[in-house]
DNA sequence: GTATCCTTTCCTGGTT
DNA sequence: AAACCAGGAAAGGATA
């Protein structure tokens, strides 16, 4: 299916872009067949500091299962390096091995090679491994959902400067990919599995004709209404949502029955999201992904605007499996986040936030260009 | 089991 | 009038 070649591309590019965004070494590992046991020892000796340095780790952009020999060794250097482990006691001729090997490996087997480091490691490989499949989730589920479902090219887009083909190319995956790009709604019909997102909830994302101030969610009127539209989650939420007055405070879990309802479409391990602000970062680093969602305001002061809130709002309760997150609710996670200096105000403005000096990733230094 | 963090949900009231 | 902002209150879920 070229479909899955074309979701491929776009989760590798985006992949790579959202974890390796200072410019990767991967070129420059040799082939782990090439390494003896010497080079092994040097590269020990030598490792690279993919977290501080200008350059990042080869292993830093994949998942461990994926590592090449080399890339594995990689990582081990930096972790000797890390916790200023005497490398010299390692059994290097055991090293040798794989990203899929080393995750075979259980805790005795890792100890066993690196001594008490393979402790260190053990955890580390796990926090890595379970990091990756949530952190990209999202958006592959996004991918995949609209892929069964998109047919019709859309129509125009409205002018996107991107320079590369590379970008295009994104970009036209993400333009048929994303319920939310501009243009793109009502462009399928949600795939059976896509229903995660629905407007019923507390209905602020009905139909709304944004001005043209930068106004949002330009294009998450009606047609939306069917593409969130589903199958059954709806009728899962709607509880206790009676008119007049309710008692304040979020409301009760759903009930037994809503459970199960929700629960078959629910990821049997409840991963570790990002956080919001996380969240917004990354969609504003990746001016591929983002286009029509958010856009800088200053760069270099982190100051950014929404442009589509309710789009990026939808976009948030997809990744959070919330069928009825709305601006609103994210607007308040937001302004609680000024607290703890992540988001600075920006008074006056609409839709403008700022990053605060607790946020980081967001400043050019630290996102450096892949695309390069 | 408990505490804490990070939201999520709802609300009132104010501003644009 | 609608959309947005501000922030209190209470609750849920994940994690330490």
């Amino acid at each position: 299916m070229a479909a899955t070649c074309e979701i491929s591309n776009v989760f590798s590019n985006y992949f790579s872009t959202m974890y390796s965004s200072e410019d990767p070494t991967l070129a420059s590992v040799p082939p782990a067949a090439a390494l003896g046991a010497d080079d092994l020892a040097l590269a020990l000796s030598s490792p690279q500091m993919p977290l501080e340095g200008a350059e990042k780790a080869s292993w830093s952009g994949e998942q461990p299962q994926l590592w090449s020999k080399a890339q594995v060794l990689d990582w081990v250097s930096y972790q000797v390096e890390k916790h200023k482990y005497d490398a010299s006691t390692i059994d290097l001729s055991r090293c040798d091995m794989d990203g899929a090997a080393l995750c075979r490996c259980a805790p005795e087997e890792l100890r066993l090679v690196f001594g008490p480091l393979g402790d260190q490691l053990y955890s580390q490989l796990w926090d890595l491994t379970s990091s990756f499949p949530d952190e990209l989730g999202w958006i592959m589920e996004l991918l995949e959902k609209d892929s069964m479902t998109l047919q019709e090219p859309l129509g125009d887009q409205g002018p996107f400067e991107q320079g590369s083909p590379f970008a295009q190319e994104m970009l036209e995956d993400y333009r048929q990919a994303s319920p939310f790009y501009p243009g793109s709604v009502g462009a399928g019909a949600p795939s059976p599995g896509s229903s995660e997102v629905s407007t019923t909830g507390t209905g602020t994302s009905q139909s709304s004709h944004a001005s043209d101030s930068g106004g949002s969610d330009v294009d998450l009127d009606a047609p939306d209404t069917k593409l969130f539209s589903g199958d059954g989650l709806p009728d899962c939420k709607k509880g206790d949502l009676k008119h007049g007055k309710r008692k304040r405070g979020r409301p009760r879990k759903l009930s037994k029955e809503s459970r199960e309802c929700m629960e078959s479409k629910k990821n049997k391990h409840a991963p570790r999201g990002t956080h919001l602000w996380e969240f917004i970062r990354d969609i504003l680093i990746h001016p591929e992904l983002n286009e029509g969602l958010m856009k800088w305001e200053n760069r270099q002061e982190g100051v950014f605007k929404f442009l589509r809130s309710e789009a990026v709002a939808q976009l948030w309760g997809q990744k959070k499996k919330n069928s009825s997150m709305t601006y609103e609710k994210l607007s308040r996670a937001m302004r609680y986040y000024y607290k703890r200096e992540i988001l600075e105000r920006v008074d006056g403005r609409r839709l403008v936030y700022k990053f605060g000096k607790n946020s980081s990733g967001w400043k050019e230094g630290e996102v450096a260009g892949r695309r390069n």
